[in-house]
DNA sequence: TCTCTGCGAAGAGGA
């Protein structure tokens, strides 16, 4: 009987050779704790050297062991050894461990370059999936290459050229398809998504047939069999295959460039398809490959190159390799080059860099949760939409498929319009599972566009590292990229200067003024902070027709589309001509779409269009794309700058000279799993490090003095005034409203409620009655809004109101506002649990409010805090 | 123990 042991290790004992029956052994003892009792497995074999990186602390699995007679555990020949089988490991990483473990780490670091060959790949695959689904090869190229114009452009190439390149590595994949379907049997399917709940690795395979992997590569490969690294990546596909059941015994790598090269130059073998075994020792090794990184991703240590027996002085990563270990003073096989980095530049690396993969951490175990929750768990856990029955598959104009399915019931999930996620057939795990993009989302229908056809009966959020990974080349870029002056003003050596200018008084006060002069004259930096009403958007829109008129080329960046587009709004309104927004369609607003920038078209005029334009607008994860990573600005202009982490702020900031962050960090912070270095924005650090590079906007022209007095005293120091009396008197009768009937300023309504988990059923008909009122007395829906904390009470809310009235949670209300506003507290009982410990979730709900702010909930319970109790006080007098 | 927005992916190159 073959059990499974898992558990943290406790002890790693040596290796030793022992000689059995079958000759000499080698052995490891690892001291584990299983179900709470320690015990012992033997690591035989080739997994003995797990033992070498193995380290007290780390998660061990082994599957398939046997027991022992003094009850300790063993491995067999069936067993397999998974370190850390939470780390999900990528199976493109693999193959670049094992190319070198420093290539891992500095693709890791520096992300996909601008670069032809990476380009050209892409169009390849692309190609190659589009003729596995039956598409013409001339059409398939000529649209593919159409779609990479932007990239084209940037890299001063032309449209035949690249086409004549495609057509070519094509030609290879057409002749070895016509070969391939002779027989007439194949079965292919091309993009397969594959996760493993077991080894911990994932990946997207470029094509599966016959259940084997092929893996395209378009590069050139003269030698007979295939390279390594690419034997290991088609391994790594035939291991997540084989946990589904069917064994591939061989993989296949397509090198299509081998029937474009000039044959009169090149010897060898020039056939483009290489296939080779796949053997349990293979997949082995993948695995020992895998649990050397999730090994080293433990601690977030640094590969030094020495683990593998890479040759360095071929390597074309060499330079960087050297660079990079020099700066950050790392030990490397190639060497270092260059003196490091002060020390506290190196602790801020290290500190941001441990923060987000603890970030990536805790993405890993949101995957984990695809296997270890039931469906119906995912579904109460709103992560999952389940139990669709698939209703329609219509095949679109670019060879991907709409998919449509029925809902049986209305739930609530994460899930909305215009997210990515993960669709399948009922199991995302070992299923069929794509990664589809919602397009409708319906109380009855749900419709997704994807590139396979999946039957259509799940969708799970689907948990992406793109953030992760785009923080860390936003530190890198940050760091090791900048210039010197840049970095003695982030680190604090030097104050932030300014010149001496003055500009055009545009906007409406003196406060918006001072800060657009600022900014303006900054040298480095300035900060606008904005309380919330005070013009920010307005503010910036001035700030950048300042800028262009001085003939500067200038970054709009903001955390979400939706800032994003409120500003650019605000710039074209004031007459600033030819911004360009770059981002993707599902994610930019209807009238804004007139100045996206489309990555089809002409090559030249493509990338004309973005290097030419003196504003452009993204969000700032698209600041760290590889399009703009190629781009320099004179000012980059940070809305909602309190709201981001260091390294999203970096990704900004890193593309121009000066910067200006706006935003108030008495609102919300940035959003992240874990508390540390990641919880406080650039903006609080700097606004606390040099208060004189800051402005505050201190007049808002939102809410009456009535609502904004709580606000302006606890979170500004009574700093924030309205701007003027007739924004202070302003009240339900200037809405035209019967306001003797309703509660018109600032109350407090008691409901003593029953809370359960998140929800307060009492309480929202309460605030739904008192919706009601405000309707009756002849208010708009328009302009009412509701706050809650959770969103399950969002949505219990949002089931006994009229469509019209707004409810959202607060971290979805920031940014706007209503004339009247009912914030629901669900706080029965207690004030236990972190929304209510963070004041700046308190201070945007208070500040949504126009004329009228009613509280609802058991002033009791909020009075066990004394800014709640302060809060009750103020809304009862 | 809760809040949650972003982002197409894809990797050639040598002795």
């Amino acid at each position: 009987m073959y059990v499974n042991v898992r558990g943290p290790v406790t002890a790693v004992g040596a290796i030793r050779t022992v000689s059995t029956a079958n000759g000499n052994r080698e052995v490891a003892d690892v001291s584990v704790v299983v179900d709470g009792e320690p015990t012992t497995v033997a690591l035989w074999g080739s997994w003995a050297e797990t033992a070498e990186y193995l380290e007290p602390e780390m998660e061990l699995l082994v599957t398939d062991a046997t027991e022992r007679s003094d009850g300790g555990y063993a491995t067999t020949s069936d067993s397999t050894v998974v370190v850390e089988p939470d780390f999900l490991v990528d199976v493109t990483d693999v193959r670049s461990w094992v190319q070198c473990p420093r290539m891992y780490y500095l693709n890791k670091l520096g992300g996909l370059p601008l670069k032809y060959p990476v380009t050209k790949g892409t169009i390849v695959h692309e190609v190659f999936g589009d003729l596995l689904r039956g598409r013409d090869l001339d059409e398939a190229v000529a649209e593919r290459v159409d779609e990479a114009a932007l990239e084209i452009g940037l890299l001063g190439r032309d449209r035949s050229e690249v086409e004549a390149d495609v057509r070519a590595n094509a030609a290879a994949i057409e002749g070895w398809l016509a070969q391939g379907t002779l027989d007439g049997e194949d079965a292919w399917r091309s993009e397969v998504t594959l996760i493993s709940e077991t080894v911990g690795i994932k990946g997207r395979a470029d094509a599966i047939r016959r259940g084997m992997p092929v893996e395209l590569k378009t590069g050139k490969n003269t030698n007979r069999s295939p390279r390594f690294q690419d034997k290991i990546q088609a391994a790594s596909y035939a291991l997540l295959l084989a946990e589904r059941g069917v064994e591939p015994d061989t993989g296949t790598l397509l090198y299509t460039k081998n029937t474009a090269v000039d044959r009169s130059e090149f010897s060898g073998d020039l056939s483009p398809a290489k296939e080779f075994s796949i053997g349990p020792g293979l997949l082995d090794f993948v695995v020992r490959t895998r649990n050397e990184i999730a090994a080293m991703e433990h601690d977030a240590s640094v590969p030094t190159g020495h683990e593998a027996d890479a040759k360095c002085e071929y390597c074309f990563e060499q330079d960087t390799c050297k660079v990079v270990a020099g700066r950050l003073d790392q030990e490397s096989k190639a060497g270092a080059v260059g003196s490091p980095l002060p020390a506290v530049e190196r602790e801020y690396f290290a500190s941001i860099y441990d923060a987000i993969e603890a970030e990536r951490a805790a993405i890993h175990e949101e995957y984990r949760k695809l296997w270890t929750q039931t469906p119906d768990e995912r579904a109460d856990a709103d992560r999952a939409v389940v139990d669709l029955e698939p209703a329609g598959r219509e095949e679109l104009p670019d060879g991907r498929y709409r998919l449509t399915a029925r809902r049986p019931a209305p739930v609530t999930s994460k899930i909305r319009e215009g997210d990515r996620v993960l669709a399948s057939d009922g199991d995302p795990v070992s299923g069929r599972a794509e990664i589809a993009r919602v397009t409708r989302l319906d109380v009855e229908v749900v419709e997704v566009t994807a590139d396979e056809p999946v039957p259509l009966r799940r969708l799970d959020v689907y948990p992406s590292e793109f953030s992760v990974d785009r923080m860390l080349t936003a530190l890198y870029d940050g760091l090791l990229r900048a210039d010197r002056r840049r970095k003695d003003v982030l680190f604090d050596r030097e104050d932030p200067a300014f010149g001496d200018e003055s500009v055009r008084p545009v906007p409406n006060n003196e406060a918006q003024n001072a800060a657009v002069e600022r900014a303006v004259a900054a040298e480095d930096f300035a900060l606008i902070h904005g309380p919330p009403g005070t013009g920010k958007t307005y503010t910036i829109a001035a700030l950048v027709e300042a800028l262009v008129d001085r003939g500067e080329r200038i970054l709009l960046a903001s955390f979400t589309n939706r800032a994003v587009d409120n500003a650019l709004e605000a710039i074209r309104d004031r007459g600033v001509e030819d911004p360009i927004r770059v981002g993707t369609e599902s994610g930019i607003r209807a009238d804004m779409q007139d100045v996206r920038l489309d990555r089809s078209g002409d090559p030249a005029a493509q990338a004309d269009a973005l290097e030419s334009a003196s504003v452009v607008a993204a969000t700032t994860a698209t600041c760290g794309s590889r399009v703009l990573r190629s781009q320099t600005f004179d000012v980059v202009v940070v809305d909602e700058a309190s709201q981001l982490t260091e390294p999203d702020a970096l990704a900004a900031i890193n593309r121009g000279d000066r910067f200006v962050l706006v935003g108030d960090h008495r609102q919300l912070p940035p959003v992240v799993q874990s508390e540390g270095p990641l919880s406080t924005s650039l903006f609080e650090r700097l606004i606390d490090a040099h208060p004189a590079a800051a402005v505050m906007l201190d007049r808002q022209y939102r809410m009456s003095q009535r609502i904004q007095a709580f606000s302006s005293r606890e979170f500004y120091d009574g700093a924030l005034r309205p701007a003027n009396a007739t924004v202070a008197a302003q009240s339900l009768a200037d809405l035209g409203v019967d306001a003797g009937r309703v509660p018109d300023g600032v109350s407090f309504h008691q409901v003593t409620g029953t809370q359960t988990a998140h929800t307060d059923a009492e309480e929202a008909a309460y605030v739904a009655d008192l919706v009601d009122d405000y309707l009756d007395a002849g208010v708009s829906p328009a302009d009412v809004g509701v706050i809650a904390p959770f969103r399950a009470q969002v949505a219990e809310i949002g089931r006994l109101l009229p469509s019209g009235v707004v409810v959202d949670t607060v971290d979805r209300f920031q940014g706007s506002s209503k004339e009247v506003v009912v914030v629901s507290f669900v706080a029965t009982g207690s004030l236990d649990g972190p929304i209510f410990e963070d004041a700046r979730r308190m201070n945007v709900a208070l500040t949504r409010a126009k004329k009228a702010l009613a509280l609802v909930g058991d002033r009791h319970a909020l009075a066990e805090n004394d800014r709640y109790a302060r809060m009750v006080e103020w809304a009862d007098r």
